[in-house]
DNA sequence: CGAGTTCAATACGGCACCGTATGGAAAAGC
DNA sequence: GCTTTTCCATACGGTGCCGTATTGAACTCG
């Protein structure tokens, strides 16, 4: 008897499920996050607004640790490939890409809670450190990719891409602590500038 | 006898106090927000680093409320005077203070962490957004009125003055969470882009 | 020197949360 | 039908922190 841990999904289909799984966890944990940051997901509270005890909670995870944990894989995964395939979907040329990928990420009301969160936790959690620098590194590399495709040489773009993305985190953080999302023509006019030659 | 609270300084010039004053508490409140956040910052730690126990705490601040408070004003007052002051006093032409301004914000290793601190804790605190909101507008405002001064027109200049700070902003944040600091050519192939007309 | 003032130690009650232990109920598998 | 698995409730001990109360030491100042 290895303790706890669950192997196989309830194969449940889509209705509604009468019992919590891991999912649940991890969705009310973001809310936590983005609401309160990190040290406002606590197993406690999460599983008042679930309507369960803990009892659940310990039988899903480990630790505590083990839902900050999963938190990041899901972010780490979701937050960059969904937006890239989307945007490659969208447009075909990389202009259009661009002014598409600045839409896109600037748009979502939830996204800039959520990121802000995590960067927030980052500033002193090792692990999570380490996961930022790849998401980072991941989309500054997608933007610096675009911005060649359309004639912006290779230092260059590297520079202007590093631009843009700071200044998405900074929007990220502004709107997360309450300023007013800056206005589409504020970001037409600062990418109009990174993509002449 | 209205309970605590000092109401004039114990008139120690620059010797090593042997008592502790609300300053001594708030520089190590500094060192605990930069590190762990708000939620780090907790007054039996603190005792314990400063060598004395919370008893100390307690004649000087009301509450923990008191200091993060205290912390906050400290860094309202500090935050963007003392750049602004010191950026007019070394340059004269707007250019040059633009580029000056860019250098000292960049610079410093202790800023980043601590601005980064405080916007991730005004997520969720309505006071500290009021605050935060206030200091960005100032800064921004004083950038974009060196904008101007360069020949941009007022409208750009907004717009322009708002993606500088946003990078900035960024910039903190990637740097708190332990990212490497962007190069001063990055910097500057930004700013030549932005003060153009 | 004695009284008040300033800063700190000690000790206490209380709360919010963690993690564990154990037991139960409902569904799944034989 | 009976066992096993899956999910959750209850109850508990333990920890870290808050804020208060009380006492005490050291320094001022008359």
């Amino acid at each position: 008897m290895e303790k706890r841990r669950s192997t196989k999904a309830p194969s449940r289909k889509a209705a509604q499920p009468k019992t919590l799984g891991a999912e649940a966890w991890v969705a009310e944990a973001w809310r936590a996050l983005s609401e309160l940051g990190v040290d406002g997901v606590r197993v406690e509270p999460l599983a008042a607004r679930l309507g369960v005890t803990k009892g659940s909670f310990y039988w899903h995870f480990e630790d505590r640790a083990a839902l900050l944990s999963a938190l990041l894989d899901d972010w780490e995964q979701r937050a960059t490939a969904a937006v890239i395939r989307e945007v490659d979907a969208r447009c075909e040329s990389p202009r259009e890409r661009l002014f598409a990928l600045i839409r896109m990420t600037t748009a979502s009301p939830e996204a800039p809670d959520a990121e802000h969160a995590v960067r927030a936790w980052g500033a002193h959690d090792t692990s999570v450190r380490k996961r930022l620098q790849r998401v980072d590194a991941r989309r500054e590399a997608y933007v610096a990719q675009l911005l060649v495709a359309v004639g912006v040489d290779e230092a260059r773009a590297q520079m202007r891409a590093r631009a843009l993305y700071l200044a998405l985190i900074g929007e990220y953080a502004r709107v997360a602590h309450g300023g007013a999302a800056t206005e589409r023509a504020t970001w037409e006019e600062l990418m109009r500038k990174l993509i002449e030659p």
